[in-house]
DNA sequence: CGGTCCATGTAAGATGTTACATGATTGG
DNA sequence: CCAATCATGTAACATCTTACATGGACCG
């Protein structure tokens, strides 16, 4: 039901409460590095949230002309964001994936061990998918002249660097967690 | 005034003419390795296109209840591609660049190269950004409990990971352009 | 005879961006 | 005095996703 959006809010807020304005700036930097939202989408998913019971908020005093809100996660959102990040999930996209990555902390390490498993297994996957069309059915050998066969091959070759790389993130994080969780052995190659 | 989904069109049409649905499945695969969209994103933006006169149609006969279209670039069309692909892009996102790469052939290697090295220059500076952000105020050091700090730790990890490889791919792109005819004529393929 | 592929379109909804609107305080 | 930071909201627009709608050909 809440949104990807939600998700972030409420992962910030599991770091420390804050006013709309303050999850926007967190939102840029350090969540920025990977995804954003203008505060015009925050303040109304904010004031979902409330209706929900997820978050709730006290009126501080500080500048603007309306009344400024400090916004906490209760104890429903804290259980809604665990549930969200153990759900298990069809085909996230990137910014998802790095999202409840951001939020893992309010897991336990056995449990964050396990989602990083399953990350880890996605981009096994893609990867995979990708080294075979890599071999397979191809795009022509390069030539003297630079062809759109050699850019459908860069933008390809990007794809298995960047999914080689994502699973190497993953054991380094699973090792930092302490899992002693034999990672299927013998992985890539190239 | 195109929309970016206007300009992948125009790219897969500087491949080769197809139907609607073609470009459909061209999309996904292999350009939907890093973007795409639906057909009810796609059709309309076909007309929108033709309506501009960058692409142009011709009906086939084919499967389906209503008229098959097969599209082709105009010329117009492909001076608007190469007119995109030389602009001075202000601060562009992934799935951008990754598609101003994958047309990169229309243009001479002259200017294909020039474009690889404004792409390089941007992700070099964001990486510099990164890496100030890891040096700088910071992060907290690994403690003994996993915690927010390493969760915050681990995406900025990867955002710099990506970055230095995004470095290295630009490198290895311009040295593929720098060994291909570095004579700056006849680049008016098709 | 049911499912998949070809083939084109519309409509409704979710999500994301840009602009409008207001106003106090602090620093150059 | 001009700009930035803090602070909250609405409105309009662009984009993206999901569902509805149609129908022939071919395969098992």
């Amino acid at each position: 039901m809440t949104s990807t959006l939600g998700h972030a809010l409420l992962g910030l807020l599991a770091r420390a409460p804050g006013t709309g304005y303050d999850l926007a700036t967190r939102l840029r930097r350090p969540v920025g590095y990977f995804w954003s939202a203008g505060h015009s989408q925050i303040y109304p998913e904010l004031a979902r949230l409330e209706e929900t019971g997820l978050v709730r908020h006290t009126v501080i005093d500080g500048a603007g002309p309306r009344a400024t809100k400090r916004y906490r996660l209760t104890p429903a959102g804290r259980r809604c964001l665990r549930a969200w990040l153990l759900a298990t999930t069809p085909d996230v996209d990137e910014k998802e994936i790095l999202l409840r990555v951001y939020s893992l902390f309010v897991l336990s390490p056995t449990q964050a061990a396990a989602v990083m498993r399953s990350i880890r297994e996605h981009h096994r996957r893609t990867l995979e998918h990708y080294r075979s069309a890599e071999a397979g059915h191809g795009l022509p050998q390069a030539g003297a002249e630079f062809g759109p066969g050699d850019t459908a091959r860069a933008t390809l070759e990007w794809g298995i660097t960047f999914e080689e790389e994502r699973v190497g993130w993953c054991d380094r994080l699973l090792a930092q967690l302490g899992s002693s969780a034999p990672t299927a052995a013998a992985h890539t190659r190239r």
